[in-house]
DNA sequence: ACATCTGATATATAATTGTATATAAAAAAT
DNA sequence: ATTTTTTATATACAATTATATATCAGATGT
């Protein structure tokens, strides 16, 4: 739609893909419908602030009107403040967003808070690892024990372990890749698909 | 309207206020009717997202989605960079806010950038300063030679002579203050009016 | 008293939004 | 493998709402 909007449009989305969210999901963060969320990702409307606030708080995300002067600073703080994840595998990778979005479910449900957080922690540990497909196999494992989770009787416990069996893939990892130098995921140089960031 | 959009629709209307624009100035601006922007102010309306950008820019404001973790930082660099005005007597403010108009609408015309930008400087300078009722006349002055510059043969020297009044008066009033302990604009404890900022 | 500038408002038009549904892609199951 | 089911994004249409144009009433200053 207007050229000026796209940048904050962009970032929306992108913060909702480096979330490993779908729209639906955000959509019932927000409480804006999907099919909207649809067509402000592909700029095809001119949203009204209200919406914009609502699917930005969903992310974590505040709306701020910063001086000029000061846009280089806080572009600086909010680059630090966001995570920049490693390419992965795309098998790796799917694991890894299917296991997000386990325990966002999760965070709704149980109420095991604090173990929650303990292990979105490992798992944004595990996240700044290239991770070569030879793990594959094991984080499949542990991403179905996530999942299962949610039908589990000792639901603390299920988190605590699954936990536990995060921190040690991620220290087993890191040694191997600081150790032998393994090769970095594909990175086509081109990609029939949109890419996800530059 | 929306609850959520009060804060932001503030921030543009203080804004605006600080550069003491009227609102058909800042329509012509960002391109906005004025019309719309009394509606927005009053957050009569759910405004667009290009609106808010338009409204925003023509304001030396950018708008950012800032995470979360880092809205604390980027509250404390804004606050930096935003100039915060003494309070000053009701007709010395007013003086200070037609320079502040003139010098917008000598910027539309004269080609005299840099002159103009040492002149803002000057009274950015002044605007620090708490100003006693005694320098209202003097001002006076200022600003109207300030006003007829648009007319003036040599808009240059016009500028700069303007310029060097306005610094020869800071530098007066400074000294003064600081010899002498002045007493502070009245501050009523309440007003009848809206208040401009807390 | 008059001219000018301020912010507010009525109306027509154009656009977003909500609801519901469609299409496509991926996962699961047989 | 192929069919079935689920999930993810896109779109059609009606209802709601913002926006542009034009005009208004009030304040301010000359």
């Amino acid at each position: 739609m207007s050229y000026e909007t796209q940048p904050i449009v962009d970032r929306i989305k992108e913060a909702r893909q480096a979330k490993s969210m779908s729209q639906r999901e955000l959509s019932k963060l927000a409480g804006v419908p999907q099919g909207q969320i649809s067509r402000i990702e592909s700029n095809a409307v001119d949203l009204r602030l209200s919406s914009l606030i609502a699917i930005a708080n969903a992310l974590d995300l505040e709306l701020a009107l910063v001086p000029r002067k000061a846009i280089t600073a806080v572009q600086s703080i909010t680059r630090q403040t966001t995570d920049h994840r490693p390419p992965q595998y795309p098998a790796i990778g799917k694991e890894l967003s299917h296991m997000q979005m386990a325990l966002r479910s999760l965070r709704t449900q149980s109420l095991a808070i604090a173990q929650a957080d303990e292990f979105q922690k490992a798992l944004a540990s595990l996240n700044t690892l290239s991770i070569p497909t030879d793990y594959l196999a094991q984080i499949r494992n542990v991403r179905k024990a996530v999942e299962q989770i949610t039908k589990s009787q000792n639901q603390m416990k299920a988190i605590t372990d699954a936990t536990k069996a995060i921190t040690y893939l991620r220290n087993n990892i890191a040694h191997s890749t600081t150790t032998q130098i393994r090769n970095v995921p594909p990175k086509p140089a081109y990609s029939l698909e949109e890419d996800d960031d530059a």
